[in-house]
DNA sequence: GATATATAGTTAGCCGGCTAAATAAAGGAG
DNA sequence: CTCCTTTATTTAGCCGGCTAACTATATATC
């Protein structure tokens, strides 16, 4: 019983994320948001002003990927970048006012996502899927950080 | 209840996708094999001298997609085109020596990282959360193929 | 105060996905 | 046989993630 890519669980939760993000995309390109952007959205509205550290250490994402997202959200207008009058290394990102105006339609696109992606579920089938996904991050966190530790080849040759 | 994509399930769901691709990565770069080709080692493995046309169906991928992939490939040794001598517009792709004797290797990586990602789980739950993943994949795809049939926006306005 | 170090952000370049437009070869209509 | 159409692949350009190397500003040390 040789592991078979093609019925593992990991490619198939791919191709439901490949999905999930393709119909998100349909949902909202009309507004010029895309994909990646919902957590910057959401952060900003929540909290206007972050530092772009902040925002991506928030987002579990690299700063040099903000950077480029944060220039196409100039471009198109959802969000603006000021600098911090106490500290010039540090630039602030504010939503603008079609940023706001856009976030009702992104929420909405977002839950009706949720709704569909999870259609068939129980309330209480959903709720154990989402403990198990935490409990995965656990485990792969977990097996991401020990890995060079033990079977590390540090010292292996010589 | 306002929804809170910091509380999605699908939200949590790209995480735990960027965890082990990221993880996966780290498992595989020693052999210049990147996250996006198993599915195409995979493949050509069970069959040898398919067209991109049928692996890129196979693989739920743009045909412009894999054009690059299997690019990077040759450049690194794993797999060659040939024209199909019968219709010259077809290029079938075949794995090398290289590409075969790196399958074992990317083979265990992704049979690890699976052990790792449902370490957690009975083997009930884990058939229970397969199940699910393609219920959910059936539901997306049908409101992905529906969505403007019926909402649509052809006779809307005027 | 001048130099050295740390921190925030940007740039360049890569992988993987996409669409749209361009090639190139095969097939079909006349 | 020539012209048109279909089909397979490629190219260009975009979004989103990454790393590595660079810039600019703050801070610390001497």
């Amino acid at each position: 019983m040789e592991f078979d890519i093609r019925q593992s669980t990991g490619h198939l939760m791919v191709h439901v994320m490949k999905l999930h993000r393709h119909t998100f995309h349909k949902l909202t390109e009309e507004y010029d948001i895309f994909p990646g952007q919902p957590p910057l959205l959401f952060r900003l509205h929540e909290k206007d002003g972050q530092s772009q550290k902040e925002l991506a250490e928030s987002m579990r994402v690299k700063p040099a990927t903000l950077t480029v997202m944060i220039n196409r959200m100039v471009k198109n207008g959802h969000v603006v970048r000021r600098p911090d009058p106490a500290d010039q290394r540090v630039s602030r990102v504010y939503l603008t006012d079609r940023g706001r105006s856009v976030m009702d339609s992104v929420r909405e696109a977002l839950a009706l996502l949720e709704e569909v992606s999870f259609r068939s579920f129980s309330a209480e089938d959903k709720q154990l899927f989402h403990r198990q996904l935490q409990q995965m991050v656990k485990d792969l966190s977990e097996f991401d950080a020990g890995k060079y530790a033990e079977g590390g080849s540090t010292t292996e040759m010589e």
